[in-house]
DNA sequence: GCTTTTTTGCAAATAATTTGCATATTTTTC
DNA sequence: GAAAAATATGCAAATTATTTGCAAAAAAGC
């Protein structure tokens, strides 16, 4: 198993390499899950990073763009960013409506079944988005809020 | 086949009776899409119909709780409501990338096959928000864009 | 009709994201 | 390695969707 750098993914992808940019990569590929804008930036500010939160949505767009992250946006109206373990790494995610900790799922089979419908409808480059929302296990038990 | 009035609907649900509310209503019932709430209120005006924009913002967030709408929202970050014909009305859309045309998915049953594995992370109350993206025909023809 | 409850309009607040622009940093060129 | 060119950053302001406080208006209950 090798271990990629945030380093050689940057150079890889044509990216030039700024500290800050480095860091923002590096945030995501350490997380255990996805991150948002903002929790990007406040992780950079507790390790003393100066870097600004615009330059963490500027360089998300750049990782969007180049396809070393996936985003989706929950119903909450915040995008979610999440680091590409690999292209093909396609997968969704359950979010606890009462704590907000979120798993992912693995797997997706989701456009096979939609397929011939969205097929016939003459659509193409099709896409999706799916979360999932409920209520996990320890917030059931708790009786939280 | 019966037609639902908009005031019967919500006199059943014990909403008190309102020109801009029964508007506001209608125009879900009557739209053969989702709308965000920018757009019902701009039909309202069209209409001739005097109602504010946070009216609107009100009165669906009242809808939702008496499960007269659906809403979902798409990655533009605008929330979209459509008028649940039945309480089990549970459909999805996909959405054209370049002209923003939205068609509706019947049927879904995308819960059954995530449904093992989200019982085992233990989560209950599940819920979900799928929507696709692509290209629509005419888009493709037409090389919008 | 009078009282109570709910809704509305309006303006201001909130919050996520984007943008212009001057400055700073990185990359490329020589 | 220094200068030139390309790219990225910080900062403040703009944008956009949505929410909220509050006083006035309308609807419901009696
Ligand atoms: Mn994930
Ligand atoms: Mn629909
Ligand atoms: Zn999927
Ligand atoms: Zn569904």
């Amino acid at each position: 198993m090798k271990i990629i750098k945030a380093l050689s993914l940057l150079k890889e992808k044509g990216l030039s390499n700024t500290g800050s940019r480095k860091r923002i990569l590096e945030a995501l590929m350490f997380s255990s899950g996805p991150l948002s804008a903002h929790e990007i930036y406040q992780r950079l500010l507790k390790e003393g990073v100066n870097c600004n939160e615009s330059t963490v949505y500027r360089n998300l767009q750049k990782f969007l763009e180049k396809d070393l992250v996936q985003s989706f946006t929950l119903n909450d109206g915040v995008s979610r960013f999440e680091f590409k373990k690999s292209s093909d790494d396609h997968h969704h995610h359950i979010v606890c409506l009462k704590c907000k900790m979120m798993k992912c799922l693995d797997l997706c089979k989701v456009e096979d079944y939609f397929e011939e419908m969205i097929k016939k409808l003459g659509f193409v480059s099709v896409s999706h988005n799916l979360e999932f929302y409920g209520v996990c296990k320890s917030c059931t038990n708790s009786g939280l809020k």
